[in-house]
Parts: structure tokens; C-alpha cells; sequence
DNA sequence: GAAACGTTATATGTCATACATTTAACGTAT
DNA sequence: ATACGTTAAATGTATGACATATAACGTTTC
């Protein structure tokens, strides 16, 4: 006699977004479409327009459509990007569920493995565009310029290493390092000289595996060294 | 005379969505406090209800809230943990922004890193969490169980590796990649028999970093190229 | 003809009100 | 003390009205 499920009542503006999602997902709708009006889902589902605005909402807070006003507006299925990925790094290192050694390590682990790959991969284009990311290290501009120029490098790789989760995760990680450098605005110059990366660089483009990555992790060694104790530097100055 | 900023008409639903989320950020309310109630939050944003329940439909859609209904319901700020990233994972995978091989490839180069993390950091109790696992695995019993009980070797390595990014990720993995077995339902013991785990175990409760590492990307490999092909077979057969 | 301007149509955004439903807590009768 | 009904407080849904954003179409004006 107890066999009996317990009888979900799940919300109307739950349902409506789950079949919607599935949708999404099954590819009925995909990027740059447009979902049905309020007024068409409406008839369709047979609930308010509150459910299907609520439903809506959602979807856009989960990140899967772009809403836009006006005549030609409506709900469009967004190109989904690993930068929501990143995003949510953000949140959860802001709401202290990670530390930023935590991040150091992982980066420790993490990006030699990519640059290894990259190196695996490198192309000839790739090749030219890490010389010229190399050759404009040198420039010192402001805040959060010079972040943006000193790991341009560290981005390229990630694009280079042909897995697009390890690609994700690594920016992700580099992103939020460079994020927190930004706010606290040490010396660059001094934590981050340029030309650090020459012997990464040329590992990379001879193809040598091991050593972009044995490289790779000599220069986070480094580098994170000199930034230990960033963190609570930083948490005491917000 | 060209100076003027655009002036962006923010919707009032995000602001107050904003509002919500930097007040949970900021610490103001954390994990289980309630949010105040519709008719507060009225009152206090002077908008309508609308407005207000379309704000916290995101903050509970983004993960950031429960919702409860009746006498002592409201939005609950929720424990965030790091759900959200499997989650995404799940909706990159779903919408064909990682194709399972890439999966496979970035466990196989993390999750030995973890491995040789967990030897590092393993206790007696995890020595004993890790053993009691291992004795279960022989059980044979239905999807989704069984895939439940082959993998939990591999979410306790994930959760011994001391860094919670690492231990995020990892499960992510993980968890995609028996998810979408659980799909497929292959004879859980030709591509996984018991006992594969057994030279990992040894190695982590030894606390033999190098060998962990070793046995776990040698049990990978053994595992993922059982699989493979299995990505064609899914997108076919759904 | 083309640029400027107003009009219109079609979306989404907001407000207000009423009622439904869920759920815990309290009180009361058995 | 248990069972039951009542109540109160919250969220969930429905509906109608109006506000606003935006593209497209027409119309005027030069």
C-alpha cells in the first residue's frame, strides 16, 4: 500500500518553462529564432499571460533567450556561450565559496595541460598571432589595459588547445584572476614583466608538448608566488 | 558634442532583480534567510507586484533563491553550491556546444590530476568511505542506479582533492558522462566491470601521488575508449 | 527623389484587483 | 492526546487596462 507517488504539483510557469526548454534543447528552436508571442503561447499552453511572462523570465535568467521589445521584438533563443560558465565562477568566488588560492591551483593544474594541447594544435595563424600578442606586452598602459595585454597570451592558448570545455574553464579561470589583479591594481610590471612568456611561446610553436607545458608551469610558479596573499589584501580593502 | 551616454532604459523588474542579487552578494542576506515577502518588497521598490515576482522568478531561476509556498513560504537564499556549473554544463552539452569526445578528453586529463590530489590529501575516513565503495560495485541493479554506484568512487576522489573548483569541475564531468550513459544504457558490465577501480584505491589510501595519477588515467582510458562511439549512437537514437 | 516627420501596428512592460492554492499554526471537539 | 476544522499568511493564477518600445509604412516638404 505504499506504492503511491507523492502527486507533484508542479507550477503552471514551471511546466510551461520546462516545455519550452526541451524545445530549446531538442533543437525545435534554435539560435535566432524567435519563440511564439505572449499572445500564441498563451493560447497554446491555455494559461495566463502571468504564467507565460513568468516562464519567459526564467528562460532569460537561465540565459537561453535575449527578450526584445518593440514591433519586431519577442523572445530569441541565444547563441548559447561558455561565458556563462565564467559568469557563475564570478558569483561563486564573490560569495566566498572559493578562495582565490583555490583559483591559483587550479590554474596551476589546469593551464599547462592547455598549453601543452595548443602546442599539440599550433597552427601557422595561431603561430603569427602569439608573436604579435608577445610583441605588444611590452606596452604599459592603464588599468585593466594592461591586464587585458599581459594575458592576451594566456586567452590565445586556451583557444588554441581544440576542447571547448577546457578552453572555457581555463578563460574562466584566467578571467577571474585577471578581475581580482584589476581591482587590487599591484605593479604590474613588477609581479608581470613583460616577456615572461618567451619560452612558452616557442615551446608552443615548435610543437614541443612537454615543454610548453613544463614551461607553462614554471612561469604560474612564478607568477602566483608573487601574488600570494593577494587575496586577503583584497578582501580587506572592498 | 558627442559626448552624451545613451540613456539605457533598464527594465524595473531588473532592477530590482539587481538590487536582490547585489543585497545576497553583499552578504545582507545569506544562505537561509528570507527575502521579505511580495507585499514588503512592494511597498520598499514602490512597484508593482509584477515587477516583484518577475524579479525573484530570476534570482530562483539563476539559483540563487528557493521558493516556498504557504503560511511561512518565501524566497529562501539558497546554499549555493556548485550545482549551477553541472547545470550549464548539462544545457552546453544538450545545445551541441561540446561534443561528448571533448567531455571524455577533458576527464582524461583532469580527473588524474584529482587522483594524484586525493592521495595527497587522503584520511583514514576517506580510506574507509573509499573501501566501503569499492565492496558495492559488484551490486548489479537497475539504470540508474548501477551507473550510481560505478561513479561514486569517482565523485569521492573529486570531493578528496581539496580545492573546490577542482572538485566542481570534476563532478560536472562526471556527472555528463553518466547522465548520458543512463541514456544510452549500455551493459554497465562490459564497459565498466567491477573492480576496475582497484589500483587507483591502492595508490590514493598509499598516498602515492605519481601512482594515483597513473592508475586513473590508465583506468580511463580502458573506460572512454569502450565508449566511444557512443555520442553518434545517442544523438541517433534520441 | 529623398530626407524628415508623423502614424500605426505589434510587441513587451507595468499596474491594479480579484480570487485560488498551499501550508503552518492555532483552537476545539471528541 | 488525537483528529479535525478554522484561520492567517504567504505565493500562484487570471484578467483587463494602460504604458512603452520599436519597426514599418505613409505623408509631407524641400
Amino acid at each position: 500500500m505504499n506504492n503511491f507517488k507523492p502527486i507533484k504539483q508542479i507550477k503552471a510557469s514551471d511546466e510551461v518553462f520546462n516545455q519550452l526548454r526541451e524545445a530549446i534543447f531538442s533543437g525545435r528552436f534554435s539560435a535566432g529564432d524567435k519563440l511564439p508571442s505572449e499572445r500564441e503561447l498563451i493560447e497554446k499552453f491555455a494559461v495566463s499571460r502571468t504564467v507565460v511572462r513568468e516562464a519567459i523570465k526564467s528562460l532569460e535568467a537561465r540565459g537561453l533567450v535575449v527578450i526584445k521589445q518593440g514591433a519586431t521584438g519577442g523572445a530569441f533563443v541565444k547563441e548559447m556561450t561558455f561565458d556563462r560558465l565564467s559568469s557563475d565562477c564570478n558569483d561563486l568566488f564573490f560569495l566566498g565559496k572559493m578562495s582565490f588560492n583555490e583559483i591559483c591551483q587550479a590554474r596551476l593544474h589546469i593551464e599547462p595541460i592547455v598549453a601543452g594541447l595548443a602546442a599539440k594544435h599550433c597552427t601557422p595563424e595561431y603561430a603569427k598571432l602569439l608573436l604579435e600578442a608577445n610583441a605588444n606586452e611590452s606596452l604599459t598602459l592603464e588599468y585593466p589595459e594592461t591586464v587585458m595585454l599581459r594575458s592576451k597570451i594566456h586567452y590565445l592558448l586556451a583557444d588554441m588547445c581544440n576542447n571547448r570545455f577546457l578552453t572555457a574553464i581555463d578563460k574562466s579561470l584566467i578571467q577571474l584572476v585577471g578581475s581580482i589583479a584589476s581591482k587590487f591594481q599591484p605593479d604590474t610590471d613588477k609581479i608581470h614583466p613583460p616577456g615572461m612568456h618567451h619560452s612558452i611561446i616557442d615551446a608552443v610553436i615548435a610543437g614541443d608538448e612537454a615543454g610548453a607545458e613544463q614551461a607553462m608551469r614554471a612561469h604560474l610558479l612564478d607568477f602566483l608566488v608573487l601574488l600570494d596573499g593577494i587575496e586577503e589584501e583584497y578582501r580587506h580593502t572592498q
